[in-house]
DNA sequence: CCTGACCCTTAACCTACCTTAAGGTTTTTT
DNA sequence: AAAAAACCTTAAGGTAGGTTAAGGGTCAGG
């Protein structure tokens, strides 16, 4: 009922792991399902999760006073998502995490983390390393946002999401971008001529 | 000579190092001095360190096609600076790594921190830490740029940097908001009428 | 087959921010 | 001490991108 294969296969693309820490982390994991458009984290609530995407489409993204929606990060098969702030201070998020597509994910508590942590510290390094990566790309949006037209942006976002392209809504890539979805298409016109 | 107690300190806020660790990190560690405007790194070359800052002030930043630079970041006392996604990929940096103060650095090459990674798991977990932080960091500067305005983004950089704001020229800034410097002067004259 | 919830586009008008250019002050270098 | 470089401000005019409003397409459910 529950195969972590595709975690373990993961994890040991950057260490591998022995038996021990195999079934030690099958212990924690616990697998769960997540309609469209259900909450996996909301406002305001403390992120006590990490969470490794099976199959399907996720995102966190932030709500401003004027009620829009502001999207930080897309997860699909492979990719981890939380709110890693709110998980490490236990303070309330700002965030809320949905399914953009039904999905099913591996969640593993803060606590059985730290705890793999100290008896295998084969997962301080896939997760030192996990971060950095994510770290780079972080900074690639921020210098992107600074330095960049939304138009250039738009193009980025295709070139490194291929697979997102023409499975998410025009208005969530817009969001994630950073502007209006009307402008957007606007600056799909443009290219197309 | 060199004297690595303010990393030794930095570190154990996060975890405790045993003699043999603190040796090994030692034999390791080589100390510098940057003169002001002297760079650490230079776009197209390989980034081979992790440079933590004993005094002094240091700006990473991107240069466009126009000639604009554009902060990333700004690293002062018990701060680390390097682009780690040419660290990581052993690829040509983007990047510029540079001295607004003259600094003092205690830099490690890339190869001995694997080495004291695979040595003393400690390192790991530090460095895991360390990102995380970083992250969120990076994290709330992308939603700051995709969800606020340039006036707000001047307000949260002087609450999170108020050491930098009478320390680094107002340009600095500006670049590291994401507005010219013509603008920030207008958001100041605004802010105090 | 019809209805309603999304989803995408177009267009007119508006605003936050950029560009260029100039002048004054402070800091660094000679 | 002078010259040069860096720094900060002001202001006029321009542009990227936002806002509002409207219309049409697609698809799931009744």
């Amino acid at each position: 009922m529950k195969d972590i294969t595709p975690l373990v296969q993961h994890i040991e693309k950057i260490i591998p792991l022995d038996d021990e820490a195999r079934q030690a982390l099958a212990a924690k994991v616990t697998s769960r399902k997540i309609r469209r458009r259900q909450y996996l984290l909301q406002e305001g609530d403390v992120c006590r999760h990490y969470n490794f995407v099976l199959n399907g489409c996720l995102r966190m993204y932030l709500v401003d006073e004027k009620g829009t929606e502001h999207v930080l990060q897309f997860a699909t098969e492979g990719g981890w998502i939380a709110d890693i702030g709110s998980l490490h201070t236990d303070q309330p998020s700002h965030f809320f995490i949905d399914a953009l597509e039904p999905a099913e994910v591996l969640r593993i508590a803060k606590e059985d983390l730290i705890d793999l942590y100290v008896k295998h510290p084969a997962f301080d390094r896939y997760f030192r390393v996990l971060t950095e990566n994510a770290f780079v790309g972080m900074q690639q949006r921020v210098m992107q946002n600074i330095s960049s037209t939304a138009e250039t942006r738009y193009l980025h976002f295709l070139e490194k999401y291929p697979h997102l392209f023409n499975r998410i809504p025009l208005v969530q890539i817009a969001s994630f971008i950073g502007v209006t979805p009307e402008f957007l298409s606007k600056i799909r016109r443009n290219l197309m001529s």
